[in-house]
RNA sequence: GGAUCGGUAGUUCAGUUGGUUAGAAUGCUGCCCUGUCACGGCAGAGGUCGCGGGUUCGAGUCCCGUCCGGUCCGCCA
């Protein structure tokens, strides 16, 4: 053995043991005739003194950072102690040393505030991963992996493999193709879940199923997407949403308590995906703090506006409201002091072409119960104060009004209002709420193409009362301009999805399970029988044999863990990650291959300039 | 596909209105130091200012193009 301990478990209670540990040379710290030097391991710092004797070895053999050594010696107690570290009683008092291997100087220092930029860290990724922030991330990864395994596996579920190479699939993200050598001209795909897998097994028995499986999609990426990602993957059979919500909050709250040791005793939250939309204009709403969405004007799903704001509107002339599809305002408490500075940059920050309004509307609540607004000019006090009545705002609050066309009007609001708790400090990292979001659209308008898309996926269940309306109407959509009032749109799925903390990291739903509710779904989506018949014949022809009620769901592996982690990118959490635009830096990956292999795989270039 | 920010020493960054020899910190090298732990002190080395073109007497600085990276929109569950 190269080494009795690990650098992270001395203590005072080892003094006059002899011992040898190997690890990473951290830093050399020289004093004339004594040194310090701190190794490093995976578990921790341990200091090693080298006395006159081997000093002068030092100066024949010098050390230098990241060299990897074994020494021997002594343990003993320190004069001065290190309360900071937890072997910081102890130092070893060397009396034999070998360098194992020497080391470059790493383009950027081992230490917890890093002195190198993403780029470089991602370069040399071996050495990125010495440091403890990263290891961190990493640990905390591999609790909530173990925490998840031993909740699904004491319920009776059970981890089944599911292969990478399948078909590509038609709905849903791009796919990763890999060419076939042994079958010329013809690729497989590479899953971007194990969706019919699962499903498939439940039709075989296997009633409780999961796997923490990485996934693949071929889409543009952001610091919270990879091309590569992980889920863990859960399906039951004989259940209906309640079984399953219950199940899986057990889950999520069992990691909590495991990893962050957090009990989450209370209820998850419910919200329909109407309210979520109505509410806070977003069907991943972050529910740490209030500013609820008023809607001072339209028509949404049923619901109307406000009358009475709607009567302020005519009454004033203000056509950037009168013309507006929709007005929509966030209350935000106590910033009714905001100067001419702030709110002139809340107002650029709306005109940026990610949000895209043309502008946006204060009015001030002042303390002392007057009113202060940016279109004084079209209302009186008399209007502006009906007005923060409407938006029950209180004297020391903001009102933000945002107009324009509907759907892109919710769109900015919702990001506003995030945009405000965050400056508020009202996001806090330490703070978790969830969330289930229920009864999500089964469908939705795609309108390059004119015809219907599933929302989650084409083996979403339409809620069972709504089963009819998909099997009795033709899903034709003759006048694309008011697909709304198609009766499609209105169908909800028994689909789901859990937010925590605004972020979406799981959804799932109650699949289809009869072949001709299957079929009328590809029917819906615009295909061929031929087409559904290629492509998902193996499912309709395993849902003839016995398929027993089930569904199920996915969780966001990599971004559950940053969010617990208190970070905004999943990166940091991967051990090897791709940059924004899918390369590995440190491989230099994706690279061409050579003319060979192309021939053997059939394939002729032609690219793209 | 689009928007936006950035690219200057090994690294992280500063660099004024376009003007002399491009700076700081840290890291690195050498010397000094027996209790440091972000050790300290002294000295030193280290630069194709991403790349190409243009404007100008003169460009790190201004303009155009291009490459690379970050963030976001579209896309994606």
């Amino acid at each position: 053995m190269y080494r009795t301990h690990t650098c992270g478990e001395l203590r005072a209670e080892h003094c006059t043991q002899q011992v040898t540990l190997a690890g990473w040379v951290q830093t050399v710290r020289k004093f004339g005739s004594i040194t310090f030097v701190d190794l490093r391991d995976r578990y921790g710092i341990t200091q090693l003194l080298f006395g006159e004797a081997l000093n002068q070895e030092l100066d024949m053999q010098p050390l230098g950072r990241e060299f990897v050594i074994q020494a021997t010696g002594k343990v003993v107690e320190r004069s001065n102690k290190n309360a900071n570290i937890p072997t910081g009683d102890i130092e070893i008092e060397v009396s034999a040393f070998t360098i194992l291997n020497k080391a470059a100087t790493p383009p950027f220092t081992i230490q917890d505030d890093t002195d190198g930029g993403d780029d470089l860290r991602m370069k040399y990724r071996y050495l990125d991963l010495r440091r403890n922030a990263v290891k961190k991330n990493l640990e905390l990864r591999y609790a909530v992996n173990r925490s998840a395994r031993n909740y699904l596996h004491e319920n009776n579920f059970m981890d089944i493999e599911t292969p990478f190479l399948i078909k590509s699939t038609p709905e849903g993200a791009r796919d990763f193709v890999v060419p076939s050598r042994m079958n010329p001209g013809q690729f497989y795909a590479l899953p971007q879940s194990p969706q019919t897998f699962k499903q498939l097994l439940m039709v075989s028995g296997y009633d409780r199923y999961y796997q923490i499986v990485k996934c693949f999609r071929d889409e543009d990426l952001r610091a919270d997407r990879q091309p590569e990602f992980t889920q863990i993957d859960c399906e039951m059979s004989f259940v209906s949403q309640e079984d399953i919500l219950n199940m899986f909050e057990g889950l999520i709250k069992r990691i909590f308590k495991d990893v962050k040791d957090i009990d989450y005793t209370e209820q998850v939250e419910r919200m329909t995906w109407n309210d979520a939309m109505l509410r806070f204009g977003n069907d991943k709403p972050d529910i740490r703090f209030g500013m609820e969405l008023v809607n001072l004007k339209t028509v949404f799903e049923g619901q109307t506006g406000n009358l009475a704001a709607q009567a302020i509107f005519d009454a004033s002339g203000f056509k950037v409201f009168n013309d507006a599809e929709t007005v929509l305002a966030i209350t935000v408490p106590g910033c009714s002091e905001y100067t001419r500075k702030q709110t002139d940059e809340l107002i650029d920050w709306v005109k940026r072409p990610q949000i895209g309004m043309n502008g946006l509307v204060f009015i001030k609540c002042n303390t002392d119960g007057s009113f202060k607004s940016s279109a004084d000019k079209f209302f009186d006090e008399e209007k502006l104060k009906n007005l923060a009545a409407l938006c029950k705002a209180s004297e020391g609050d903001l009102i933000l009004l945002l107009a324009g066309r509907e759907e892109r009007t919710r769109k900015a609001t919702s990001e506003l209002r995030l945009e405000m708790g965050e400056r508020l400090g009202l996001r806090r990292k330490d703070e978790f709420k969830l969330l289930w979001v229920l009864d999500f659209p089964l469908f939705e308008y795609a309108e390059e193409d004119n015809r219907w898309v599933a929302r989650h996926h084409p083996f979403t269940s339409p809620k069972p009362d709504h089963i009819s309306i998909m099997i009795d109407n033709d899903p034709a959509i003759s006048n694309a301009a008011e697909y709304l009032s198609h009766p499609y749109a209105n169908i909800k799925a028994n689909a789901y999805d859990m937010v925590l903390n605004g972020n979406e990291i799981g959804g799932g739903s109650i699949r289809i399970f009869q072949r001709e509710l299957q079929e009328k779904m590809f029917d819906a989506l615009g295909m061929s029988r031929e087409e559904a018949m290629h492509k998902f014949g193996f499912l309709l022809g395993a849902f003839e044999y016995g398929a027993p009620p089930h569904g199920g769901l996915a969780f966001g592996f990599d971004r559950l863990c940053a969010i617990l982690g208190g970070s905004e990118s999943i990166r940091d959490f991967i051990a090897f990650p791709k940059n924004n635009s899918g390369r590995d830096v440190m491989l230099d990956a994706p690279a061409t291959i050579d003319e060979k292999q192309l021939v053997e795989l059939s394939i002729r270039l032609q690219v793209q300039s």
